[in-house]
DNA sequence: TGCAAAACCAAACCATGAGTACAGCACTTG
DNA sequence: CAAGTGCTGTACTCATGGTTTGGTTTTGCA
């Protein structure tokens, strides 16, 4: 377990980016106000404006925060997974069960998911940032993908099917299952739902 | 086919609320200002807020009409479905197609999902309107599970599963492919997720 | 044709919110 | 200890945006 060692400076902007990211998930960017960001933080105005350019610029950081941890934690189940198993297929249905458990074991249920709520404030965002929540999107088909062409190899379909459409599958469950825990007050609808989408990939890949 | 006859006022209304939900898909309903609906809409504020109380009151028509729409789609296309094929997991599997072809058909793709919208402000809007877009996944998840129940009568199934988990599945695919069609700019990919869960329902009560 | 109701307009009000200018304090490195 | 640099505070600007008040036009209908 390594501990960061973080300036002071370092830790007045994780503070910022954690309650604008709570605000966000709750209120939308738009409507996310810098002064009640500071008022939380307990600093001014100009301390905000130190950290970050403009508020822009903290929807940026923002989002490659969220990029770089999910990442992280995919990597992390992954890996575990994979230690269990050999076989392409029995690692990603561990991956898919701890994935589930991870979500389940969020007290409140997740927070909601950053990229989706920029997908629905798009326009506010200058182009860099739009373009990061596509290739987000498209990173995690490329990595999902990829374990499902290693699983196709070995467990070969009777039936026509786009892996990379499988892979975006995952994504859209979770996405869209946030967005029903969220407005059922459901925490535990989340991991249901990608139990689901495992039994799916049991069923296409073991008859 | 029946024309409905508009009154002058209740044409600006609808052109006022065309104009709100496209702007309020793109970029959110609190970036979304009054300004430039009245400006696009060739009306004045006043106009607005003869039409409107207040903000809150344009979400929330908006909302009603949104889930109303819905509503009378899917009713279509399950009365299509039913007319097809007498069997409960044929006609769902005949709708499920249908719905797919009607995304696909959409020239520039699903605009976006008002409620998906709106759960990511929740904290803007006032609780009539956040207890609707709960009633309006509840709606969802009560209609697809009747037929999943229906079905299940017929096509017992080995596993244990929960058909209201099935039923919000449907729900989760298409706000969350709607997301993924929108971060993507891939249109074919709503349609595509929705026949992923078709193959899904295929598998699981046809072994 | 006249008149009430419906539909709309003009102009202001007030709060909020993004962003700036600039001064001051507290380190920490030469 | 001097000088920079990282960080915070005060005090503004300026634009936008929701809302109100009080009037004017247009429309439907008796």
């Amino acid at each position: 377990m390594t501990v960061k060692v973080q300036s002071k400076g370092e830790q007045t902007r994780k503070r910022i980016m954690d309650l604008a990211q709570d605000a966000v998930l709750q209120k939308g960017f738009a409507a996310t106000s810098i002064e009640e960001i500071i008022v939380e933080a307990g600093i001014t105005k100009s301390g905000f404006f130190y950290h970050f350019r403009d508020k822009n610029d903290l929807a940026k950081a923002m989002l490659q925060r969220y990029l770089d941890d999910e990442w992280t934690v995919f990597d992390r189940l992954f890996k575990q997974a994979d230690a269990l198993s050999e076989d392409p297929l029995h690692s990603f249905l561990i991956f898919l069960k701890l994935f589930a458990d991870l979500m389940a074991d969020l007290p409140n249920g997740h927070p909601g998911c950053l990229v989706a709520s920029y997908v629905y404030s798009e326009h506010l965002f200058s182009r860099d940032v739009r373009t990061m929540t596509t290739e987000g999107h498209l990173i995690w088909r490329k990595r999902f993908g990829e374990r499902l062409r290693l699983i196709a190899e070995r467990y070969p379909t009777q039936t026509e099917l786009d892996l990379d459409d499988l892979a975006d599958m995952l994504s859209a469950v979770a996405d869209g299952g946030i967005i029903l825990a969220k407005s059922l007050h459901d925490p535990t609808l989340l991991p249901k739902q990608i139990l689901l989408y495992r039994n799916l990939i049991k069923a296409t890949f073991l008859e």
